[in-house]
DNA sequence: CTGAAAGCGCTTACAG
DNA sequence: CTGAAAGCGCTTACAG
């Protein structure tokens, strides 16, 4: 009758003391590792331990005092590469500092968002690591912020929000492959993709601008083309530009998935990429390299960002700053084979 | 002096008793939403909760009595899309459940797996989704079962262990896309990829060996190739098979990611797929369709079984039922353009 | 319909 | 170096 418990769990620390002849504060000591326990002692408590099949409740221990070793990990579209590459970053470093992620995929929906945060907040996570939803909004991130939460937000920065932020030099990148494209004899290209309120996509935007105007050219808004940031989006607002009388020489791509997508819509024209048109993604996610031509693109480095960013936040939690800090990764340029000169240079040359 | 307390958590239900003016029991019998209380008493519970920005504390909780509601979820290889994929749907159902789960990434080590499962215990997991590690045993599987952990195995079976599955139809899979390529006019098919111990390598091969003697073929040992799961085992693996005199006219690769992989190490010697060579992958993941040729395959669903899994386990945790269930999903076959006749037949027609 | 008491498995001062 | 006691924030019988 009093042997009645579940088979598993349910072995305590009284279970252990008693079997190992000492009080609940000893096994304490020695499940600290502390110094202060006679190796004796520590060896008796250990084997009973063993033999007995004790299981650490950590919820207990977290409940009395200890901090809790759970973070969040908040992503907004984990089937998109380039986040799946940044969880595992993130969940790299932390597995080797001791803590666990929770994780969560939003979907870009701020409501799940909320939702999934509070729930990491109610099971003791003592920070998270935020992949912001599309529509998120400074405050709610300050929200949490004041609620002392440890927060850092990875790859998409959200204006007002007071937090610290790793993520990758986008207006730099931009530039880059823009400047690329120009120095091809580009004189008319588009940017394709993204939607106008991301802040991403204005940051990109400016490097488009800035390598633009440096080579005393300026944007036709003419060839601004917004789109959700996935592969369908992409391949929808190619197939409206290509609907269109006149055509862009070159097109560059909010990032990688728009980039694919855009080239499906192109391949369903029989318009062939880096022949007829030049057409660059960002990311340098491991698809860019597989579809037909490779794509010439930015790489950022996913799993290093998600790394840098769990290491961002491991500090913050040990150190109890909550100091807004930022880490802005390089973003290099990488050529394949989408680009090419516009068609007329083509000709002559 | 007494106001010192951290700015975050620390309003417990015992704050918001006292300014409801109940005792802590009944703030309880409302966090559960029991019909106990009078709606008018509730009320101003739910008041002084959002008053006080409560948070519930479910370690807490689970401490006295209610189970936890974490899951953990063990991915072998989240940087391949078919795994990703899977994640994805099991958060999906887990989240709609009002289940969160902690993710691991094991990269295939049955170390990590090992750590990451403990860690997972000692957190108060009530239940466990395992893609298992290569060389994971039926013993570490059987060990946790008999811990009383409700577990299921998702994709890969482990010889031995008497746990819950769910998983796709390899052999039913493997044997519809051998009888494809035997239709198309192939004689001398190899099939490449996945190491010699992996239960599902040998399910696919099981297909693969009935397609050919039911056309009356038989096997041939030295167009069995193993390699790593990878697109880079896939690439190794076929760099080896073209560096023979003789070729096979069609390769059945062990997934997508292992022809993908494959295809790219005939792009470097001119043989075009679809065209020189007839290739198949397994999975249809997302790169299947981009990749050119796009390849032909078989269709499994990853988000579906990422589902089932997910309610299974939830069944099993509610019921306490440890029965073996097993759940074996459909295998489509998808026939894109990476397949032709064996090239003296094209000559001929 | 509401309250007082005990207890979940641990850690943390405090003694000794 | 080791033990006895209090307490973390909840839930669970048990009264009333």
């Amino acid at each position: 009758m009093s042997g009645k418990r579940r088979a598993s769990a349910s072995v305590t620390i009284i279970d252990i003391a008693r079997e190992a002849g000492v009080s609940k504060s000893t096994v304490s000591l020695v499940l600290k590792g502390s110094s202060l326990v006679a190796d004796d002692t520590r060896d008796r408590v250990s084997k009973a331990m063993a033999k007995l099949g004790y299981v650490y409740n950590r919820g207990a221990a977290n409940l009395r005092g200890a901090q809790s070793s759970i973070v969040g990990m908040v992503i907004n579209d984990l089937a998109n590469p380039f986040f799946a590459e940044l969880a595992i970053g993130i969940e790299r470093v932390l597995r080797t500092s001791g803590y666990i992620p929770f994780i969560a995929n939003t979907a870009e929906s701020v409501v799940r968002q909320a939702e999934v945060v509070r729930s990491m907040r109610e099971h003791g996570a003592s920070g998270i690591i935020l992949c912001p939803a599309l529509e998120t909004e400074g405050r709610e991130v300050n929200d949490l912020l004041d609620l002392g939460m440890p927060l850092i937000l990875a790859i998409r920065r959200v204006p007002g929000a007071r937090t610290s932020l790793v993520a990758s030099d986008n207006t730099a990148g931009a530039a880059r492959i823009t400047s690329h494209l120009i120095s091809l004899g580009h004189r008319r290209i588009a940017f394709l993709g993204g939607m106008e309120p991301m802040a991403v996509r204005k940051d990109r935007i400016a490097g488009f601008t800035r390598a633009l105007e440096e080579a005393g050219m300026h944007v036709d808004p003419a060839l601004m083309l917004e789109s959700m940031p996935s592969k369908d989006g992409g391949f929808t607002a190619m197939s409206n530009l290509l609907a269109r009388r006149e055509w862009p020489t070159a097109v560059v791509c909010f990032n990688d998935v728009v980039a694919i997508g855009a080239m499906l819509a192109m391949g369903r024209k029989g318009v062939v990429a880096g022949r007829d048109m030049a057409i660059t993604g960002f990311d340098d996610t491991a698809e860019a390299r597989q579809v037909s031509p490779p794509l010439t693109t930015i790489a950022v480095d996913a799993g290093d960002l998600g790394e840098r960013a769990a290491q961002m936040l491991l500090r913050q939690i040990a150190s109890g700053s909550r100091a807004q800090e930022t880490y802005i990764g390089e973003a290099r340029l990488v050529v394949r084979e989408s680009c090419c000169p516009p068609p007329r240079e083509r000709k002559i040359s």
